[in-house]
RNA sequence: UCCUCAGUAGCUCAAUGGCAGAGCAUCCGGCUGUUAACCGGAGGGUUGUAGGUUCGAGUCCUACCUGAGGAGCCA
C-alpha cells in the first residue's frame, strides 16, 4: 500500500475534500449490496461511510467483503462531499489494509441493536466505542477542562490532598478500609480538611481527584468511586462561596454549549434547557425550601409532610428543584443535620452557614459547601460533640490556632454535573469505568 | 439494610400448566446508493441454581444466587 496520502481525522474530513487521505480506525458497520459495499469507518473522532464498487476498487472490495465489525483497518480513499451521507462527506475507498480481523466464530459482542444494562456494563471496555458513549466522555473532558480553566484563571492553585487518610474526614459515611503497613487507613471521602490547610498557605486553592464512599447506595446518582472538585478560599464568607459556585456552573455550561454542542445533539440533549442556565441563580433559605415542600404537600404533590429540622430526601430535592429552571441554592440548613466543621449563623446559631446547589430537571444535589468554623474553641467543642478522636484532628485544630479566619468552599461531584449537563438517566455512563455497589469489573 | 421487579439462543425478547420460537449477530446464497439496508437458506438451548406440587413446569410454590429500579445516606 502506498503511503503518500496524509493521515486524516474524520471530524476534520471536510478540510480534505477532493484529496486522497488515509484513515486509521475500525470497521463500524458494513452494508453490502451485490457488487457495491458501504463500509462505515470509525477512527475515534467520528464515523464516515465509504463506497466500494467492485469493478472500480477490486482490492478494497475483496478486503472488505464479509469483514467483521470492529476489525481494525487502514484505508485510503478520496474525500467527496455527498448530501446522502450523514456527515456530509463520503470516502471513495481505493485501498484497504486489514490490521486485525475480528474472528468470525467470536464476533464483536455489541451489535448496533439494543442491549440491556447488565450486558453493556459487563462489556464496558467495548461499550465505550459507541458514538454515544464517546460523546459523553468528550463532554466530561470538556467539563473538567472548564473547571480547571475557571479556577486557574481566578488565582486558585491546584493542591492535591492525600487519597490515603488516617481517619474519616466527616465521621459520617462508611469508608473503604486499607491495610497501611499493618496500620488502619482509609480511602478519602473528601479532600476538604486538607485543602483548608493549603488554603491557609496559598490563599485560594482547589483539589480535583477521586473520592470513595463505601455506602451501599444503589441509585442512579451513586458511585463508590467518583471525582470531586473542591475549591477552598481563605477569608471568605458564605456569600463568596455561593457566588463562586454560581460562577463555576454558568461557566462550565457555557463552555460545553460552545465547544461540545455537536456531542450534546448526538446524545439527544435538549440544549434549550442548558441555555437557560445563567446568573443569578435563585437563593432560598432552608426555611423557604421547607415552605415550598409544605405547599407541595398541601397541593397533594408530595406524599409526606416534611418536618422542619431534617435533611431533604431525594424526592424533596427533586420537588424543590422542579420549581426553578436553573440551579437553586438552598442555604442555612439546621446545623444538627450538617457536618461538624460548619460555621453557625450568627443571626441564628441553630443554622449552619452552608449551601447545597440543586440541579434542575430532578438531578438533585451537585454541590455542597459551607463556611468553616473559624474559632478554635468552638471547633474543639464540635469535635467532642460528634465523638471524633481529638488527636486525629490536632493538625486541623492548628489551622484555627495559627491565623484562623473565616474561610470556606464547596465540593462538586463531577459525575453528577456530567449527568445533568448530558441529561443522562444514570451516572454510570459519565465515567469510563464506573465503580458501583455490584460492579468492579471490568 | 429495606421495598419492588427481572433472569429463556452470543444479544433483544416471545411462548393460556401441554411439540422452546422470532428478530439481530455468525455462516451460505442474491442484490450497483445502502442508511440499525433488504430478500432466501443453515447452524445455534442444562429456560439463573436446588428442591417441591402435577399425568405433564419456561410457566405454579419454597429457598438461594445474580442483576436492575427505588428508599435511607450522600456529591
Amino acid at each position: 500500500m502506498k503511503t503518500e496520502a496524509p493521515v486524516a481525522r474524520i471530524d476534520e474530513i471536510g478540510k480534505h475534500e477532493g484529496q486522497t487521505v488515509e484513515l486509521r480506525g475500525w470497521l463500524y458497520n458494513l452494508r453490502e449490496s451485490g457488487k457495491l459495499l458501504f463500509p462505515q469507518f470509525r477512527d475515534g473522532s467520528g464515523v464516515i461511510q465509504g463506497v466500494v464498487p467492485k469493478n472500480q476498487a477490486p482490492q478494497a472490495f475483496e478486503a472488505l467483503k464479509g469483514l467483521t465489525q470492529e476489525s481494525s483497518v487502514i484505508v485510503r480513499g478520496k474525500v467527496r462531499a455527498d448530501k446522502r451521507a450523514p456527515g456530509g462527506y463520503e470516502l471513495d475507498v481505493s485501498d484497504v489494509q486489514v490490521v486485525q480481523k475480528v474472528p468470525e466464530d467470536d464476533p464483536y459482542p455489541i451489535s448496533l441493536k439494543e442491549h440491556g444494562v447488565d450486558f453493556l456494563m459487563e462489556h464496558r471496555h467495548l461499550w465505550l466505542r459507541t458514538p454515544r458513549q464517546a460523546a459523553i466522555l468528550r463532554i466530561r473532558a470538556e467539563i473538567i477542562k472548564a473547571v480547571r480553566d475557571f479556577f486557574d484563571s481566578r488565582g486558585f492553585v491546584l493542591t492535591d490532598p492525600p487519597i490515603l487518610t488516617p481517619a474519616a474526614c466527616e465521621g459520617t459515611t462508611t469508608l473503604f478500609e486499607v491495610d497501611y503497613f499493618e496500620e488502619q487507613a482509609f480511602l478519602t471521602q473528601s479532600g476538604q480538611l486538607y485543602i483548608e490547610a493549603t488554603a491557609m498557605a496559598l490563599g485560594k486553592v482547589y483539589s480535583f481527584g477521586p473520592t470513595f464512599r463505601a455506602e451501599k447506595s444503589k441509585t442512579r446518582r451513586h458511585l463508590t468511586e467518583f471525582w470531586m472538585v473542591e475549591p477552598e478560599m481563605a477569608f471568605a464568607e458564605l456569600d463568596d462561596i455561593m457566588n463562586l459556585a454560581e460562577g463555576l456552573l454558568t461557566n462550565i455550561v457555557g463552555r460545553v454549549l460552545e465547544k461540545r454542542r455537536r456531542e450534546l445533539e448526538l446524545i439527544g440533549r435538549d440544549v434549550a434547557q442548558l441555555e437557560k442556565i445563567a446568573a443569578p441563580f435563585p437563593r432560598i433559605t432552608y426555611d423557604e425550601a421547607v415552605q415550598i415542600l409544605h405547599k407541595g404537600h398541601a397541593e397533594g404533590k408530595l406524599d409526606t409532610k416534611f418536618v422542619w429540622g431534617g435533611d431533604f430526601g431525594s424526592p424533596d430535592e427533586t420537588y424543590i428543584s422542579a420549581q426553578f429552571d436553573r440551579p437553586v441554592m438552598v442555604h442555612r440548613y439546621p446545623a444538627e443535620v450538617k457536618a461538624f466543621y460548619m460555621e453557625p449563623d450568627p443571626q441564628d446559631p441553630k443554622l449552619a452557614l452552608c449551601v447545597d446547589v440543586l440541579a434542575p430537571e430532578g438531578y438533585g444535589e451537585i454541590i455542597g459547601g459551607s463556611q468553616r468554623i473559624a474559632s478554635y474553641g468552638l471547633l474543639l467543642q464540635r469535635i467532642h460533640e460528634h465523638n471524633l478522636p481529638e488527636a486525629a484532628f490536632k493538625w486541623y485544630l492548628d489551622l484555627r490556632k495559627y491565623g484562623g479566619n473565616p474561610h470556606g468552599g464547596f465540593g462538586m461531584g463531577i459525575e453528577r454535573a456530567v449527568a445533568w449537563i448530558c441529561g443522562l438517566e444514570h451516572v454510570r455512563e459519565t465515567i469510563p469505568f464506573p465503580r458501583m455497589l455490584h460492579r468492579l469489573y471490568p
